[in-house]
DNA sequence: GGCAAAACCGAGTAACTGCTCGGAAAGTCT
DNA sequence: AGACTTTCCGAGCAGTTACTCGGTTTTGCC
């Protein structure tokens, strides 16, 4: 789809694929502290420890800064939702978004250079992109641990059920984000409160394994 | 706090008065297109059917334009949150948080413009300012409710709870803003039960109007 | 060591940016 | 109409930006 690829000559040695991770990781912090617009590929290379010179030998423009930023993003994270989205019928409902939400958490405190892909705030069109196709990819695989565990829901109503939960997920976790860690924990918890609940509420389930009697039927709220 | 409001001279005659407004429009709408940094105040002059030259009449400079952004949305907005945060003692649990998520939605269909302020993509620090103190209103709004509906909740909890509830209200709204608007529908009933879930979820509280004999406590997770 | 390819550098350049300024035009008042 | 204020304009200035290019240094290989 696109012309050319972010890179202008692939780095062969090692110095050079040091230099240009390092690159990618100033970029990184650059564009989250004053935006895509603002930053300056001078002060990108400079903060980064090299020349100017060097930044356009791999990258032939600003712009292919943020493309090659998106794809290392996307190649980092998307083993680790693939791996997320799995079933396993050990779990029941509750414990499965625990891992869900913990997991995600956790990829997120240990990386913390992936928050700004989901967190909105950024400016270039190619890490939006980016980060909606990531979002994509959530929603998917929630949609189908949901149909795998619950095929009476009718398929338009799951991928609304899985599209509300991929979004809360990823809103609350961006917030837990902002917070010192003790809070962060609490917020982690009350995520997997909110989407019990809802699950609750919108499809019946409750998060314990098999239903233990309570017959409470979902609001009718026509 | 700051030095010098964001209006260099005050447009005195009707005409410039419109010609601001339509500054302040087309500002808007290009700093949400290409973000604050990458836009150019000749741009949103010429975009707004204006000269540069009248453009700094009026505004000192572009950051101005974001901050006179930021009070008009305020300005704007301040009242709907008001009106919307008082408690209305005939209406129960369900029916007030149908009313907040409603109007809330209802008000930014009918404002457009003032989206951007909430769904976090904006990278003028000013604008990001204006959208948190927002923010700010609508979690004391939702934390005086709970105080009065629920004064068992330990106050600290409390926080927490409103703070989730405002901070997903917030995000699923602008999430309802990006779809057509039939699916618009379903995902503010969808937010609503989100809401509802959680609340019964973690302070107990089912969306009827008083206790009717159920004692269930909320979980006790640690 | 010799040599070619890869990597690195940073002063320089063309283009663009935010913003000014002097003057023309439109509005207001008497 | 005349005088004064407000509004409008856009060429142009000083500073900045993305990006180039010729040359130097480093690396890999014989």
């Amino acid at each position: 789809m696109s012309p050319e690829g972010p890179l202008r000559r692939r780095p062969l040695q090692a110095r050079a694929q040091e230099r240009v991770e390092r690159i990618l990781d100033t970029a990184e912090q650059v564009f989250a502290e004053v935006g895509f617009g603002s930053a300056t590929t001078n002060q990108i290379a400079q903060q980064a420890g090299t020349s100017i010179g060097s930044l356009y030998e791999f990258f032939p423009n600003k712009e292919a800064l943020a493309r090659a930023l998106a794809e290392r993003y996307i190649a980092r994270i998307a083993p680790v939702y693939d791996a997320l989205l799995v079933d396993e019928p050990a779990l029941d409902g509750g414990e499965l978004i625990n891992r869900i939400v913990e997991s995600l958490d956790r990829y997120f405190r240990e990386h913390p250079g992936a928050v700004p892909l989901l967190n909105g705030r950024l400016t270039s069109p190619e890490l939006v992109a980016a980060g909606e196709r990531l979002q994509g990819a959530l929603v998917a695989g929630i949609d189908r641990l949901l149909a795998n565990r619950r095929p009476d829901v009718i398929a338009e109503h799951r991928v609304t059920v899985a599209a509300v939960i991929a979004e809360v997920t990823r809103s609350m976790l961006m917030m837990a984000d902002q917070v010192p860690l003790s809070r962060r924990r609490v917020i982690v918890r009350e995520t997997e409160r909110l989407v019990v609940g809802y699950l609750t509420e919108t499809v019946g389930d409750p998060p314990e394994a098999s239903t233990v009697g309570r017959t409470k039927k979902a609001p009718r709220t026509s």
